[in-house]
DNA sequence: CATAAGTACGGTACTGAGTTTCGTACGTTT
DNA sequence: AAACGTACGAAACTCAGTACCGTACTTATG
């Protein structure tokens, strides 16, 4: 039988830089620490980690051109399905390994550094969202306006909804949410897409005492929007 | 008369090291630089800016300080009168002395610490609006959800116009920009608030010919609203 | 088989941000 | 006049990040 398959030096690195991070704080933590604990220089780790940081975000570019590839494979089918498809990535890139998220989790939460990164890596997604929303709207007016508008409400969308899962340590499937959440999202900015008339007609809407507001609105959006 | 008013030492400060990035760019500056320019020691520069970084940031605390005070001071008039006076206050501390910002704003665009930095704190005014617009909410369902939806969208909607203003190099008055885009914010989260049942009644709307899809929906909203 | 080329790592030295500590000058209080 | 607090300068230190060089180990090429 084969020996056990040796890690890469990548892998050993960040496994060191997590565990010493854990046991003694991102602060007390030197680089010479985690290539110490990992059996190599301090000249190698920093030629697998541009920063200290990054042997925590390791992953962060690999799931931005997956992202991207999705958003820009949109050609059959509609962009709302893109952008929900891009979103659940986003998503199931944390779940699929929970503990890896979980940790880092808590120590970005404490760590004003760390924060900080993980706010500058989220701002990218929502430029890659924002860019497809953009080109999706065309030159519709204000159509970089509800770009914007649409992407940072995707994205929050989906922090609100890891964030939950995350304080709640992974306890449950979030997609469900997410889906929720998405669809909060896609039926507040329905009304805001640009209807292009199409015959005019008279509307005659009349609804039971008992619906409430909200399906009301629901389906005159329905009607409205149906071409 | 007196003599000239001696400037602040912090004033002198970031006078020279916007100076200096402006000559040499911000990575070819170093704190002695920037102290020597304004003829102090290096220790002074760093009591009175924890970061070569914080030069170029002065006020965002006293900024985010009066952000909350206005919020928290919205107990007469109604949230939405409160979040639209806070982020005029935010736009107007940019218009109100142009040049800075315009300088900023082609520094912050070019080095990517500077860009990260100023992303992190626009995610502390953020989180200002959110908690804001939380407790508003209360405990109705989705709350927290929409109150990261809400304020996700008016700062996306504060940065779109800020952004123009500055990418056009502040030619022109942005208020009037900033009214339009938070009444699209406004409008597209009017019909997510829970509206509460107040008697049931039959509604029957009719329409002209010649009504846009999207004058039908604000009628309608309007009706659907008004308690 | 031998040599050249490419790659991955270790070691050293350097720059510069940020912290800590100590000394000192100046103004204010009692 | 003595005690005190404050603000600055100076120096030494830690550590992240970069640049450079030397060396082993592998892979093509004669």
């Amino acid at each position: 039988m084969a020996p056990v398959p040796k890690p890469s030096i990548s892998h050993r690195l960040a496994e060191a830089a997590v565990a010493l991070f854990d046991e003694n704080g991102y602060d007390a933590t030197t680089v010479d620490d985690i290539a110490a604990r990992a059996g190599v220089s301090r000249s190698t780790f920093f030629r697998h980690y541009h920063s200290k940081e990054d042997a925590i975000f390791p992953d962060h570019d690999a799931l931005l051109a997956r992202i991207d590839t999705r958003l820009r494979a949109s050609a059959a089918d509609t962009a709302i399905v893109a952008i929900t498809d891009a979103v659940r990535l986003v998503l199931a890139h944390y779940v699929d390994d929970a503990e890896v998220s979980l940790r880092r989790y808590r120590l970005v939460r404490e760590v004003p550094a760390l924060r900080d990164r993980e706010i500058a890596s989220v701002a990218r997604y929502q430029r890659l969202f924002r860019e497809f929303v953009g080109e999706w709207l065309g030159d519709s007016p204000d159509a970089g306006l509800r770009a914007e508008l649409m992407a940072a409400s995707v994205v929050a969308a989906h922090n609100q909804v890891l964030r939950g899962w995350l304080r709640a340590g992974g306890a449950y499937d979030p997609f469900g949410l997410l889906d929720h959440a998405l669809g909060y999202v896609i039926a507040t900015f329905r009304h805001l897409e640009q209807p292009q008339e199409k015959g005019e007609q008279v509307v005659v809407a009349t609804f039971s005492r008992s619906a409430s507001p909200r399906a009301v609105m629901e389906a005159i959006q329905a009607h409205l929007e149906a071409r």
